[in-house]
DNA sequence: GGCAAAATAGCACGATCGTTCTATTTATTG
DNA sequence: CAATAAATAGAACGATCGTGCTATTTTGCC
């Protein structure tokens, strides 16, 4: 089976915080897990970029220097985050529609999970996009981690995107790259209405987009 | 002929401030008109969140008090941005288009004009994108500028795409605000792609996304 | 249970932020 | 030109930020 390839593995500064001096650890990587999932509830609000140390200490009554302790510097925490967003991400996204048979219906998973994810279900925003928007001036780090989990990503509904072509689900003329650039502009017209225009018609005109789109492209013995 | 309707007008705090005491005023309007100019230079670039009044006075050889003496607060300048690209905004993409006839030539026109505003012929981003994402979790007067600004835009580009079909340019079963949603999504799928992932295949991407909703709905006739 | 290492806290730093207050310069009017 | 108001500058404020340094507490192993 295909799997969502992992991000890079941490730097070898966050490693040496990690297993300082060869040990095995326990606390240390349980806290900093617990950092971290507060910092992506924090981050999902107001943004890796509005992302503080200081509030974010608080917010798990810790000092800031402890919280500190674990990364080493914001950027690797927010780099942190990243990672473990995209993990959710791979988890509630894109493995379930793994369990769906090639082609379409794994397609139609992935937009199911992705639209359910990214407005609807998380009630509280999309650090993929928020990101985007934050950091398409700012290069550095942070920006990288952003690009490759949403490269890997949007690969990944590419890839099934094509295999719906190869099972022959999708009409032979059918551009691969042009279906998946709509269905995420899709993504991105339901984020911007759901949660900022707050257009309770958002979900239900992405999904009818995505059926458009589909009809357009399909054939109706493959649903 | 239909005009873009304006923002609504400047707060009566701002008012007192350009016409303290009654008397006609030269100076004072003009270096704001110029502070406005290159705060937005600078949001496009960091953002509305991110536009400090220190480092705008700065790129302008104006002393901090000196600018902020202007608006009065923070919130007030960053109004004053989102009404300068709004008229911008009308400027460059509304007003054009309302050149060319009512239906689907007046929309081809906003489309066009949008996509090059929005990622192509500006470089520096669009702040109704990223302010959407800055604040579409921080209520306030920002938000608030930017909903309106958005909504008017969206909607006008919703009445042409209602004339279109009033002029038979596209199908009597098609939904007006289902295409403007579509439409809208190859708006923001372009600058994602355009300026986060620098995907230099993002203009036509969106340029054929927008043939293929028209193809879809349209009559051949009509172009 | 003592010992070393890891985890955390406390404190202070320099920088930057929006904002306020007061003084000074510049523009406008009679 | 003088008088008056507007425009701008300068300095200082409290707050918050990321980060570094040093103590203290906690953890894990012999």
């Amino acid at each position: 089976m295909t799997t969502f390839p992992p991000l890079p593995e941490p730097t070898l500064a966050t490693r040496v915080n990690e297993t300082r001096g060869g040990r095995a650890l326990q606390k240390g990587l349980q806290t900093k897990q617990l950092i971290v999932d507060a910092a992506l509830a924090l981050a999902t609000k107001v943004g890796l970029e509005g992302l503080s140390i200081g509030v974010l200490a608080d917010s798990i009554k810790m000092s800031k220097s402890g919280v500190f302790a674990h990364f080493g510097s914001r950027e690797e925490l927010q780099i942190s985050v990243i990672r473990e967003y995209f993990n959710q991400f791979a988890n509630e996204v894109f493995a379930p529609a793994m369990d769906e048979p090639r082609g379409l219906p794994r397609v139609r998973a992935m937009f199911q999970n992705w639209m359910l994810r990214v407005a609807v279900e998380i009630q509280s925003g999309c650090i993929f996009i928020s990101g985007a928007v934050e950091f398409d001036d700012r290069p550095g780090p942070v920006r990288d981690a952003l690009v490759s989990s949403t490269k890997t990503w949007l690969s990944a509904f590419y890839r099934a995107v094509v295999q719906a072509k190869e099972e022959g689900h999708l009409h032979a003329d059918a551009d691969e790259e042009q279906i998946a650039f709509e269905i995420h502009g899709l993504i991105l017209a339901l984020h911007h209405g759901a949660r900022f225009l707050q257009n309770p018609a958002s979900t239900t005109l992405a999904k009818t987009g995505f059926e458009n789109i589909i009809a357009r492209y399909g054939k109706s013995a493959a649903n």
